[in-house]
DNA sequence: TTGTACGCGTTATCAA
DNA sequence: TTGATAACGCGTACAA
């Protein structure tokens, strides 16, 4: 690797001189200038960013912890982070925890796990990453940056416990809200809901958020029209003569997987989807668009959500003195419209 | 941050000592190694890496370039990655360049792209990364690196054209054996494919290892039963009637997506999938899960591929002369067997 | 306008 | 068994 000495030596001038010229300072004449970038060019000198790290005291990077990497979600954050260091001129140290591999899907509650994030954490903090995000493969509450953590931090898509460590999340709320409002600008009126699993956060959101586009369109909330899924498509499959039998017109799937079960069964007593039934998913999984017809989903806003959080995270950079207490961001979920749901007018 | 020289100051030793210690050395007495480690931890001290890395001119680090983080197969490769460099203490500086939101999937003929590469990579050798490897989004040939790279970098899931760069890729003939290979052992003879675009590396090797099933198990290769599909669902939808008109019991479909358009025209036409006719898949999409009956399909071993990679520049760093040229590593696909394929025995 | 000299936090050499 | 001290490549006062 070619240093500033050597470029130096080559233009005969001072190691400072070239340093400045490369800094863009305005002390040099036009001449040396010349010469230097020159040279520079010749040798394809690039500047060792090591060694300016450690003068500069900051790295220019962010840490990302992501849980699983091969979860849907992440891959979306990620992108969402990568544009904001992009355009900010930061660069990404990616930690994937592989938590699901290694123990599969109940890994926070894993003895071990808390000590693999801290040990994470340090090992970023010794690259001296200037920020961390921490990324979640599903949305919990969670407390993983200790207090006196001196850089700042963030979670994505989960909910941080911690006072000083703000969290980024889907709007759950107001993406259930847009699906019924969709539904209601349709025509329909009796919409049934298929729910995950219990107590859990998205569930509870969505379920508010449905409950309140109807009371803000003036129709009455009927409980019966509420059957209790577990996110499965079995789940989607099981409850769907239920709520036919109810007479609803539209069901209003909490995932994109149970509306999946929903298909299979509709097709089975012979409605037609969109015609007879209407049916709206949650999250835009990639498989929504092949369901036949095309499933109307709510896309969950992954990209933005990775964007703010690595924003912020900037932000708090460049303005250290400027925190706020258990702040929340919530992004905003959207329509994908596609031909499951037809108008009843 | 502590560092060193204040944990020395402390102990009364100088920072030589401490490093020794911090770094295993045998000289250094009992005593004061246990003073040393004990206000180690007191002081929280983490050893700064940036420092170090300019002390032994190597970083311990890994530029990992993706085309696209969003595209299906790519987080499954860093997903292997990852795991080699957790197994031999390396980390990931991870650039997504972000080619399909850029430009849409006609990227690497972009102007522009060169360029981008070019300096993606110059940033990531001024971060002193010591080694590289390119995930391509699809599989193709390419050049991205310069002749006189000086460190070990590597192609995964495209095919280098570069002489020194190895690419690690899918041993796509070798898929579609495996998937012949189960039809015919499930005693099918008159296998239909639909293919993917012409000219593309994956279809003519699947192809070519269609043929290679059907001869090593003396069955005659009959042209008419290849229908040119383009990958798309469509073409899978749209060949159907020609194959079973020829009177095929199987059709093997390229990908998992032209499958999904085979099973749309079969359930029209009322044929039981698997029972009637049987389909099998190439890729592996998370949607194949999902289909009716669940997709019998081939697996890409993308996880094997990252690692394979990772742990290919590994080797060429700790054994820096031992350089092959041309080298391709082929990894093998393996079947994943669910409910589409039923057997004509 | 340019050059000298120092320090960032380490490791490594050599002398004590 | 320990401690000075010289690097690593760069940025920056301050002096020239």
């Amino acid at each position: 690797m070619v240093t500033i000495k050597e470029i130096a030596k080559k233009c005969n001038v001072s190691i400072a001189t070239v340093s400045n010229i490369l800094n863009g300072k305005p002390n040099a004449s036009e001449e040396t200038r010349k010469k230097v970038l020159e040279t520079v060019k010749q040798l394809n000198y690039t500047p060792n960013y090591v060694a300016k790290n450690l003068k500069m005291k900051k790295s220019k990077a962010i840490g990302v912890i992501v849980e699983d990497i091969t979860v849907f979600c992440t891959p979306e954050i990620i992108d969402g982070i990568t544009k904001c260091c992009e355009e900010f001129g930061y660069h990404i140290l990616l930690t994937n925890m592989r938590m699901y591999k290694k123990f599969s899907d109940t890994y926070y509650v894993n003895e071990d796990f808390k000590q693999i994030v801290d040990k994470e954490i340090n090992e970023l903090l010794s690259k001296q990453v200037d920020g961390i995000i921490y990324v979640t493969a599903h949305e919990r509450k969670l407390k993983c940056f200790s207090d006196n953590l001196k850089i700042p931090a963030i979670i994505a898509y989960g909910y941080s416990k911690n006072e000083f460590i703000p969290s980024v999340v889907v709007d759950d709320k107001n993406g259930a809200y847009i699906a019924i409002q969709y539904l209601i600008d349709n025509g329909h009126k009796n919409i049934g809901v298929i729910t995950g699993k219990e107590n859990s956060i998205h569930t509870n959101d969505r379920l508010e958020g449905y409950q309140k586009a109807l009371y803000d369109n003036s129709i009455c909330f009927n409980p019966e029209f509420v059957a209790k899924g577990d996110w499965s498509r079995e789940s989607g499959y099981n409850n769907t003569d239920y709520l036919v039998n109810k007479g609803v017109t539209a069901i209003f799937c909490m995932n994109d997987i149970i509306a999946g079960g929903v298909y299979d069964r509709l097709e089975q007593l012979n409605k037609s989807i969109g015609c007879d039934i209407s049916v709206i998913g949650f999250d835009n999984r990639e498989l929504a668009v092949f369901y036949h017809p095309s499933l109307t989903t709510v896309a969950l806003p992954l990209f933005e959500i990775g964007y703010t959080a690595c924003k912020n995270i900037i932000d708090a950079l460049d303005n250290p003195d400027n925190i706020q207490k258990n702040q929340i961001i919530e992004e905003k979920c959207y329509l994908m419209e596609r031909f499951s749901v037809q108008s009843k007018k």
